[in-house]
DNA sequence: TTATATACATAATTTTATTATGTATATAAT
DNA sequence: ATTATATACATAATAAAATTATGTATATAA
């Protein structure tokens, strides 16, 4: 019974800087394991959406990376930057104003 | 102060589909202006994107269209099919679920 | 006569994600 | 022993949906 991912295009920066936002560093692996987590196994965040968007956040200066090898496995860790940390407020108001204007049109929040 | 296209991407049809459930019929200029009106401004429908939407919704068969001539110029009538009237349900379904998944992803409704 | 509003449509491009593929280690199951 | 699954990264090919730009056409206001 999972959600419909078409409707989360767009949203995946928020919730990547958002995690990393409530958490000090996270890895890509660990990324995807926690929005499955968070939904209970509703959405499932793809690698191939995933790595291109840190690589994507991590060039526009958003993110900074450190690099940790555990249990003969590389882990990439990615933190926010000073940028990253201001971009995530920004980000999470755009996502309630949409949220909003979703209601609005679509008449989820009738007038009582 | 225009909210982030971007994020709507996919909610379209669902937009579409909710207009002409609480509408008789609606054109195409219609829908844009009402788009314009129910957001105060925030979210500018298309015609790049509505007029392509519109087309694939007919095709699909959840929508019908009539023609009319008004003031000399063309109105190409939209209304909901029976398989639309079905389908808006469930497109409505899956929005609300994807906001509720959106905001426990994003933290928007803390636990009191 | 020029700009704006109304009314439709589509082609080129961009963006974002999915699907598929690839490398590599560790562990559980057969 | 071998296969499947989990962990961990990455990228190329493709698909879907929108934006931008362009086009046609009428009516009205500046």
């Amino acid at each position: 019974m999972a959600v419909n991912n078409e409707l989360f295009k767009g949203t995946l920066q928020t919730i990547i800087l958002n995690l990393l936002s409530e958490n000090e560093k996270m890895y890509g692996y660990e990324i995807t394991q926690k929005v499955k987590a968070i939904t209970q196994g509703e959405l499932m965040l793809k690698e191939g959406a995933l790595y291109p968007a840190l690589h994507k956040l991590e060039a526009e200066g958003l993110l900074e990376t450190t690099t940790e090898v555990v249990e003969n496995r590389v882990r990439k860790y990615y933190s926010l930057s000073k940028d990253g940390e201001k971009e995530v407020i920004n980000k999470l108001q755009e996502v309630k104003d949409f949220i909003a204007q979703l209601q609005l049109l679509l008449n989820l929040k009738p007038a009582i």
